[in-house]
DNA sequence: TAGGAAATAGGTAAATTCCCCTAAAAATCA
DNA sequence: TGATTTTTAGGGGAATTTACCTATTTCCTA
C-alpha cells in the first residue's frame, strides 16, 4: 500500500469532520487530511490536488444535491479516486444505489471505531470493496430487488393501511390483480402474511438499527 | 445565564467525542470542556469538578452499561447537573425512560448543527426541556404508552407473522382473547388494521428516518 | 376498599385475506 | 423476432381478520 496517502473528508457538519480530521492524521500511511464541506469545494480540490480517498457523508443540509451526487461527479471526473461512504443512518435499500450506480468503495455506518474506519481504509487501498453490515442485511436487500415496479406501487399503499380493494381502486385496477401482487410478493420476499410484510418494508425503507443503542427492547 | 459554564461530553467514540470540544469551546459562556470516555471517568470527573452540562451519549460499546445508566447515576449523585442527551439513532421509544425515569434535560439527535446545539443548551440553562424531533413524534409515543402489558406482548409476535391463532397457543391463552388485545391495541393507536400496526409498530422499536438523508425514497 | 382498567373468553356475522389454479395482453429483453 | 417476465383478471374455497356485542375474574390505584 502507499504510504503517503491524500485523503479528502466531505462533510458538512463540523462536529464530525473536525473529528474525523483528527482521527485519520493518526494513519501512518496518510500523509495529507483535506477537508470539503460541499459539492464545489469538492471538486475544486480533486482538480487542484491529487487525491487518493474520499471520506463521504450523504447528508447534507442543502436540498441541492447529495452525497450520491457528489460520488457519482468525483467519478465521472476522476474514476481512480475510492469513496469511503459513512452514514449516519445505514438504510439498506441505498447500498444499491451506491455500489451499482455511484461505484462507492465502502460503506460505513458512522457508529464505526477507529479500528474499522481504517480497516476499510486499507481494503479499499487494496482495490477490495468494503461494508460493515451484517450479512442479513444484504440477504434481505437482494430479496427487494426481486419486486417489481408495480409491486413496489403497491407495498407502501398497503402499509399505509388500505384494504386491498382500495389499493385497487387508486391503482385503478382490480381487487384481484393486486391481490396477485401481494401473494408474489410475500413469495419473494418469504414472508407469511401482509403483516410480516408491513414489518419488513418499513426496516427495509427506514433501516434496521437492531442491536444498536445498547440493545435496548421497548417492551 | 452563567457564562462560565463548566461542560462534561461523555462519549466512547474518538471522532465525535474530539469533534464536540472543538466546537464546544467556540461558545462564550462555556468556560471548560472536560471529556469521559466511560462511566468511572464520568463519575470521577463529576466529584472533583462542579460540572454544570453533560453532553452525553447513548452508545457505548461496552454492554456493561450505557447512556441510561450514566445518567441515572449521575443524577442520583447531583441532579442539578443538566444531562443533554445526543443519540445517532432517535427511536422514539426512548423518550419515555429518558426524561420520566434518567430525568435528562434534552435529546438532540447527532445530525445536528451547531446552532442546535448551542440553542439546546441556552434552553437547558433557562430550565427548560428541549428535544429536536417533531411533534408529531412525540404525539406519536404517547400513544404507545397506552398499550397495556399483555398487549405489548401480542405485538411482536404478530409482527413476525404468526396468526392471531399462533399467538394465541404462545401465550397459552384463547384465539378470542389475542383478538381483542389486537382490537384493543388498534383502537389505542389509531390503526385501520394489523399492517398498519406492524409497519407503525417497527417504526416505534427501530425509529423513524423520514426526511433524513436527503429525503430519498426507495420506490 | 371501591372504582376502573386489564385480561380473560365467547356468540354471531361480515369483511378480508390467502391459496391454488388458469389465462391473456403488454412490456421487456436478448 | 422469439422468449420471458410483468401486468392484468378471474373462479372457487378455505382460512383469517374484524366488528359489535356480553361477561367474569384479576389487578392496581386513588
Amino acid at each position: 500500500m502507499k504510504n503517503n496517502l491524500s485523503v479528502l473528508v466531505v462533510e458538512d457538519s463540523l462536529i464530525f469532520s473536525e473529528g474525523m480530521e483528527l482521527i485519520l492524521k493518526q494513519h501512518t500511511a496518510i500523509k495529507e487530511v483535506y477537508t470539503a464541506h460541499n459539492l464545489k469545494d469538492t471538486i475544486a480540490r480533486i482538480r487542484k490536488t491529487a487525491i487518493d480517498i474520499i471520506f463521504l457523508d450523504l447528508n447534507f443540509e442543502t436540498k441541492e444535491y447529495d452525497g450520491f451526487t457528489i460520488a457519482k461527479k468525483v467519478k465521472e471526473q476522476q474514476e481512480a479516486i475510492k469513496i469511503i461512504v459513512l452514514t449516519q443512518y445505514a438504510r439498506v435499500y441505498v447500498y444499491e444505489k451506491l455500489f451499482k450506480e455511484c461505484k462507492v468503495d465502502a460503506y460505513l455506518d458512522k457508529q464505526l471505531g477507529t479500528n474499522e474506519l481504517f480497516l476499510a481504509l486499507e481494503k479499499v487501498m487494496q482495490g477490495e470493496i468494503y461494508i460493515n453490515s451484517n450479512i442479513e442485511s444484504i440477504m434481505n436487500i437482494k430479496k427487494w430487488w426481486k419486486i417489481s415496479k408495480r409491486e413496489k406501487q403497491v407495498v407502501p399503499l398497503l402499509v399505509q393501511g388500505y384494504t386491498q380493494k382500495e389499493v385497487a381502486d387508486r391503482l385503478n385496477i382490480s381487487a384481484r390483480t393486486v391481490e396477485n401482487h401481494i401473494t408474489s410478493i410475500m413469495r419473494k420476499l418469504e414472508v407469511k402474511n401482509s403483516v410480516e410484510l408491513a414489518a419488513k418494508y418499513v426496516l427495509y425503507v427506514n433501516g434496521n438499527r437492531e442491536n444498536l443503542e445498547g440493545g435496548l427492547s421497548p417492551f
